[in-house]
DNA sequence: AAAATTTTGAGACACGTACATCATTTTGAA
DNA sequence: TTCAAAATGATGTACGTGTCTCAAAATTTT
């Protein structure tokens, strides 16, 4: 496969010249319809390869008058992470516009699995390319997406709860995640020894129970100086999370650092603030919030485990548009990254 | 600035009957074109967005056979970070290329400013699109960037040595990242005190000089215990290096950390590994290598600061496409960051 | 060899925008 | 009021591909 460059870009018409055959045949072809000798297709694709031809997709798109219009279907009930990935989609709108790509925002009871599957059984090819679903991977939810596929609409789980097994979904490696977090709190402990208060939201959500593992993983392999408490459970209500927090806090005297593993960190670690421990106490939280971010600065957070929600968005845009246009897309690109912030890099 | 989302999308047509005029005055506002008065700008303004009229960019570079032609001009002398610049561009290549983007790589000798300038000085708006330029920043070099500049060629300082005064370029903020290589290695030396090995290939580029700053910076105000001896400048010669680490490290008996600043950290690393020195010692680097990469897997290096490579490049190429576009890019999108890499987030 | 079938060719039109030309209208100055 | 200049309209072609239709050629079947 050889570019040749002195052409400035091969088009369907110089193709058909080089391969002998006529315009009507390349087109044949190109988009797989029926009724082309094999001899004649091999002609063809020799030619592409000779020429280093790549179809405009540009020109295609407006002769197919294509336009990607994508749905992130979102939960109802959101955190501060979640009106990130909001203002991310709102942002990269005005700037995928020009490239034909219209983002809608859907917002769904995640509650109720059957809710979720209505909705997306409601939708057609005609509304909607592709979706990118937020949610928690039920059976109901699972078939609804195979069924979006089977009509030709690109289906992408996003973010959460998710089986690693599949590889087509945006999101990090949430056991890294946890072991990341374990790592960080490790080294930053020193060489004190004594107990690691391990607070989250609720352990239903594979997310937490995965990050949970590679955290203690990473504490057992690397850390045996440190025990990790069993994890406090706030359900998302403060006067609960106060009391659970402040009773361990008492029971525990050797903390010696606190991992938040929600992606909501305000709560618990507001609560903690108000109980006045001892600034020496490493804290570690998940999620580029306002809240994380000012708590860097102020030293009273020491460090972040974050997926940015940017990419998050974008990357989900980005293989939407790939499934689209039966086009792979830069594998290097679409891995979200594991990233740490502390207050020198925020 | 409303949406209009029953018309799919409203295209010139639209907007002339909307703005009352004909087709080939809106084409005189939408490309500025004179001979327009101000009274009819405004209307045709008005209806742009009362229609929430967004160009069609394909239709657009269709009609103008407008094609990108980008060059990243690199030194030709070369470290494994620059080996993977390269690398990332390869691997772009094809994705871009359905976007009608097309890059080449120049390396040129960087440490004559004279033949940089005269290689920029050759190119023609005909040849090229843009072209991002990794060189250490003088006044040649300044010039000839303002001269492309003025002939119409889109041109981007690409993350070496460039004044952070311009906005205008592609690369992290070195203070903030040796501020961030200061933190980590301060946090994780824990209480212990002693003084900090600085090994750097030379003090003459600005990247050095603004990483030692932002490292010595953060040390004397978070890390008092720590002590960053004088940068150790290897210029690039193993044997060099050899003597003086060896020597630097027999003279500094109480050494608990090294920060290697140069972005080709193996051969320092490796010397370093040679002597046999306490692993409790903390090392952190610069840059994902395979070399760096390797260490961190086998606990030899504690942690990394790098900058995405595949961003870098992919970064500079829309933001050249933005330039020649004339439109705004999404600047979330294009902020290089300041990477941490431990053992569990490779 | 004739007929039926498959394969290929030739051509037209569409998509939304850029750009050019020439005709027509409006505006402002003499 | 007249005339030149400025502003606007009308219209055509081009870009590269997709999608039709109909005719012509090649191949297979009868």
């Amino acid at each position: 496969m050889m570019v040749q460059k002195t052409m400035l870009r091969p088009t369907t018409k110089d193709l058909a010249q080089a391969a002998g055959v006529s315009r009507a045949t390349v087109d044949r072809v190109l988009n797989g319809r029926d009724g082309v000798q094999k001899k004649t297709i091999d002609r063809v694709n020799r030619a592409i390869d000779e020429l280093g031809f790549v179809r405009n997709l540009q020109a295609a798109n407006l002769a197919k008058s294509q336009n990607y219009r994508f749905i992130f279907a979102l939960p109802k009930s959101g955190d501060q992470f979640l009106e990130q990935i909001k203002q991310r989609i709102a942002e990269a709108e005005p700037v995928f516009a020009e490239d034909n790509i219209w983002c809608d925002v859907q917002q769904i009871n995640d509650n109720d699995p059957h809710s979720i599957s209505a909705y997306l059984a409601s939708l057609t090819k005609n509304d909607v390319a592709g979706i990118a679903i937020m949610s928690p991977e039920t059976p109901q939810v699972r078939d609804a997406v195979s069924r979006l596929q089977e009509r030709g609409i690109a289906a992408l789980p996003f973010v959460s709860n998710q089986t690693m097994m599949d590889a087509d979904w945006v999101g990090v490696d949430n056991r890294a995640a946890g072991a990341t977090a374990g790592l960080l709190l490790g080294q930053f402990a020193g060489r004190r020894d004594g107990s690691v208060l391990v607070i989250s939201e609720s352990m239903q959500s594979r997310d937490s129970l995965e990050r949970r593992l590679g955290f203690d993983q990473e504490l057992n392999d690397s850390f045996q100086s440190l025990r990790a408490l069993p994890s406090l459970e706030t359900y998302g209500n403060e006067d609960r999370a106060r009391q659970i927090i402040s009773n361990s806090l008492q029971t525990n005297t050797d903390v010696v650092g606190i991992y938040v593993m929600a992606s909501e960190a305000r709560i618990p670690l507001s609560i903690v603030d108000e109980l006045g421990l001892d600034p020496s106490i490493i804290k570690i939280a998940h999620e580029r919030t306002p809240f994380t971010e000012a708590a860097l600065r102020t030293r009273t957070l020491d460090g972040v485990i974050a997926q940015d929600a940017g990419h998050l968005v974008r990357s989900a845009i980005r293989r939407l548009k790939g499934i689209v246009d039966r086009r792979k897309t830069l594998q290097s690109q679409e891995d979200i990254r594991i990233e740490i912030l502390l207050r020198t890099n925020i």
